[in-house]
DNA sequence: GTCAATGCAAACTTTTTGCAACTCC
DNA sequence: GGAGTTGCAAAAAGTTTGCATTGAC
């Protein structure tokens, strides 16, 4: 699913804020489907590219914060680093992350269903499949390992 | 499993490294069966009270470190907050964390098992059961969701 | 004009690093 | 005695907060 920067634009003048330079710009970032797993950091600095003017890191935050509050938006933990920005409109996924190579494998969240649905079953937990990655090896990675 | 300090303390000298004062407590303070779960900072505070005598922060990160790196422990991440220790001699096992609440599930890794090797073979990615985390909700949060 | 939003600076938390002093083996 | 360890201090990175000012509606 596609969402565009104006249609977060439209949510927040929905929810009766106010839309400033910072805030569009920090829409376009978030909203180029490429550019998934941005921290906020990272956010930060491509705001102030789009923007063409300085924008102060706490105004992300806060703005983030905003977007995480009206679910535009979820935050996922991949690695050791900060968490990193997701549209929430985005295709549903799980992330295999390799603790080594630090690649990032998108898994739809259909494929995993099954076993959710099984712990749901027998601890009466429901997963969010997108919260956190699961750490592990990738197939490179594994056969430098079994090879080296 | 149990392993008590003394064996995590056989280990290191096994390797030619040196016994400490601080390496003392902080060997004491992760083989406590119930101690699961510290952060760094945890174990720095709980390390200090078993040695009576005040250690650096710094000290038990590079402890820690090597801890690591003889794979005696390892950590998990758990929540937004740093990751937890885990000796590897523990019982492995997952964790389900209640975004909510806070709460944390242990689930023994065999049960985990026939949904990981599907994943493995579909993906061919390992996965390390115990380095995240699944985040989502845990039965009392659902249910006072539902009803709230 | 009002109130949300911003910038700035400061504080905070967690973690890392350099270096001299120490002490375990 | 020598190398592994430590404490201290400083720095780094990420994030949060207070407050006066600005600016969207």
């Amino acid at each position: 699913m596609h969402i565009s920067a104006d249609d977060l634009i439209a949510v927040l003048k929905g929810e009766g804020l106010r839309i400033t330079e910072a805030r569009r710009a920090i829409c376009e970032v978030i909203a180029v489907e490429h550019d998934d797993h941005l921290s906020p950091t990272e956010v930060h600095e491509r705001a102030q590219v789009v923007a063409k003017q300085p924008i102060d890191p706490s105004t992300v935050y806060r703005t983030l914060e905003v977007f995480e509050r009206l679910e535009l938006v979820h935050h996922v933990h991949l690695g050791h680093g900060p968490g990193v920005i997701h549209l929430s409109a985005a295709d549903q996924h799980h992330h295999l992350t390799c603790d080594r190579c630090g690649a990032t494998i998108d898994v739809p969240a259909q494929a995993l269903e099954p076993f959710f649905s099984g712990l749901h079953d027998a601890f009466g937990f429901t997963v969010n499949p997108s919260h956190f990655a699961l750490g592990g090896l990738c197939r490179d990675c594994e056969h430098s390992e079994n090879s080296g």
